[in-house]
RNA sequence: UGGGGCGUCGUCAAGCGGUAAGACACAGGAUUUUGAUUCCUGCAUUCGGAGGUUCGAAUCCUCCCGCCCCAGCCA
């Protein structure tokens, strides 16, 4: 058991608590079905985490519960067979099993076609031949109530030919529809005689030119839950004026199932976008490198970030579910993902910005390997031996020429301990005459110190980290830091484009870091000692040329109190 | 100004008529060979506002205020 298990259980939000109830009241014969939705139009970002850790996590949490993943994809247009396989594989990462086969919306255009002679026969639609404007026109406005369409009382055999004739592509895009026979006069704009079926003629990536006809979501959804069993279909808050719609069709088909739709709020994080239009716009303008660059917020972003499923999953548990809209700060998700790294990630050293450290009295050729803990809280993770030599490189922030009172690593005349090996004193500065640039630094060791402790228990206040300059090898080090300077980017309606953060990413082309790495593969996630956690880039690291991505950084009190 | 929602700590979020959980953040302090971790401590006399019902209200009623969503042949 780790902290991160440990802290709680299972919230009990507004749809769980719905769930018990119906399952006390036998409502859907103890039975309890979910399911996953996602358009296959674009990548899943943190935001459709949420949803999936709900749904999946209704179907791990209840008794013989399930979770269907159904790819919505009717609007052939816009979906892509890659967006489909990236699905599959974000789901899987984040740890969550579909039930049985999965499901595709595009599995019921037959059923859903014979929905729709259904609906027709029954009087409750027709084909209307309005253009998409004079549609608009007459629908009204939401004070005013829309009129009928001169279309609205054809006969039921004229909508039947009309509509087979669609299906067989007689007529053009745009120029006829299928519509449900509601009501032109309803206050709720969704149920001005909507359209289910419209014709594209588009090559879709399942069916191929199978159909020229589509249905529409509205339609669409309702009936691919009832055809699956679905108990609780649960979405977002936006389709709460689509409810009364979804119940009826499903009222007025006779469905065999009638499930529940429940909307819940849907995620923002702070300093980050999370709409697949507009990530696809980040992408597509080049501010970001790919769906998968690690400053996204997508799934598959977070994943080469260095995040875990584990991580993910607790911040889908802490923030909870309601129907409140919020905006969740960043900092919680981070929270999350130093609480697993913490307890998972073994520890190495690194410098990001070398400064040479010559030890005078450290014999020429000699080398001694030092122990080093993996983790300092965890035995159990072993020990490693790292070499330690006359010169090494230190971290250039942890020197500095006129320290003030409060900075306890190395100044001149101080005494620092080095991780794990001895400590050392600054006796000279070497710098560049010209420029005045800090070259190298000439330091003691104390050979008592050994280790870290010498025999008289003399206290050292700094601990700093280091590599042997023989021995380390380089790495490229990318340092993320977030994509956008504000804390909304859209605020007042602003183009995001403008709060960018510039910043965003640093590169340090040439860090140097302990040889243990040397094998480090794709994904690997360690901490550098007082750094941050980093993971091995799955995409651009190679044996030859190392490159890691900083996850996120540790806590850093003294920087804040630096500010 | 039609319809549908939502308003509990800086940010999330429990609470469902019996006298404000928890998390993140923040502020102190202790321990520390990562200024990390860990560990203590503090952090809403008050639940958008105003009335009312009640022995008792964040929870019930009334009115008001604020915010979000809806006029795609997108999902």
């Amino acid at each position: 058991m780790t902290h991160l298990d440990t802290e709680m259980s299972q919230g009990s939000d507004f749809i769980r608590t719905i769930i018990k109830d119906d399952i006390l009241s036998d409502k859907h014969k103890g039975k309890v079905a979910t399911r996953f939705p996602p358009e296959p139009n674009g990548y899943l970002h943190i935001g459709h985490a949420k949803s999936i850790c709900l749904n999946f996590g209704i179907a791990e949490e209840f008794n013989g519960a399930t979770c269907n993943l159904r790819f919505d994809d009717t609007n052939p247009e816009k979906e892509e067979v890659e967006y489909i396989e990236a699905i599959k594989d974000d789901v899987t990462w984040l740890g969550f099993h579909w039930h049985g086969d999965i499901h595709y919306a595009s599995d019921y255009f037959e059923d859903l076609y014979a929905y729709a002679v259904q609906l027709i026969k029954a009087g409750k639609a027709y084909v209307c031949s309005l253009s998409a404007d004079e549609i608009r026109e007459y629908r009204g406005t939401l004070t005013e109530p829309g009129k009928d369409s001169p279309y609205r009382n054809r006969s039921v055999e004229e909508n039947l030919d009309l509509f087979e004739r669609m299906r067989k592509g007689e007529f053009d895009e745009g120029s006829h529809i299928l519509r449900a026979k509601i009501d032109m006069a309803s206050p709720n704009i969704n149920l001005r005689d909507p359209a289910i079926y419209r014709i594209r003629k588009a090559e879709h990536h399942r069916t191929g030119d199978a159909w020229c006809i589509y249905p529409m979501y509205d339609y669409t959804h309702c009936i691919s839950d009832a055809m699956e069993g679905i108990t609780h279909s649960l979405c977002t808050l936006e389709f709460e004026d689509h409810r009364p719609l979804y119940n009826w069709v499903l009222e007025t088909l006779k469905t065999p199932c009638h499930p529940q739709q429940i909307e819940f709020s849907r995620l923002n994080l702070s300093y980050t976008l999370m709409s697949k239009r507009k990530l696809l716009q980040l992408v597509s303008e080049g501010h970001a490198t790919g769906w998968d660059d690690p400053r996204m917020p997508t799934i598959s972003g977070l994943r080469r970030r260095g995040y875990t499923p584990r991580s993910i999953r607790k911040f889908c548990e802490r923030i909870g579910i309601s129907k409140k809209e919020s905006r969740i700060d960043v900092g919680v998700l981070e929270a999350c993902l130093r609480d697993d790294l913490n307890e998972n990630a073994p520890r190495v050293m690194g410098v990001l910005e070398p400064l040479k450290v010559v030890i005078e009295n450290y014999p020429e050729n000699q080398v001694e390997e030092m122990d080093m803990m993996n983790h300092p809280q965890k035995p159990e993770m072993g020990t490693r031996k790292l070499p330690f030599s006359k010169v090494i490189y230190i971290e250039r922030s942890d020197f500095m020429e006129d320290p003030p009172k409060k900075f306890f690593r190395l100044g001149p005349g101080r005494e620092v301990r080095l991780r794990s090996a001895y400590y050392i004193t600054c006796t000279q500065v070497v710098k560049d005459p010209a420029t005045g640039d800090i070259l190298e630094l000439i330091c003691t060791y104390d050979p008592e110190s050994r280790g870290g402790a010498t025999p008289d228990n003399r206290k050292v206040k700094g601990t700093i980290h280091w590599v042997s300059a023989l021995h380390a090898i380089p790495a490229e080090i990318r340092l993320y830091d977030r994509l956008f300077m504000e804390d909304n980017p859209e605020k007042g309606g602003a183009d995001f484009r403008a709060s960018l953060n510039p910043d965003s990413l640093t590169l340090i082309p040439k860090a140097m870091i302990e040889h243990t790495l040397a094998q480090a593969g794709p994904g690997y996630i360690v901490q550098f000692e007082r750094q941050g956690y980093f993971c091995v880039d799955a995409r651009d690291s190679k044996p030859d040329h190392l490159v890691f991505n900083r996850t996120v950084t540790l806590k850093d009190t003294w920087a804040k109190i630096n500010q």
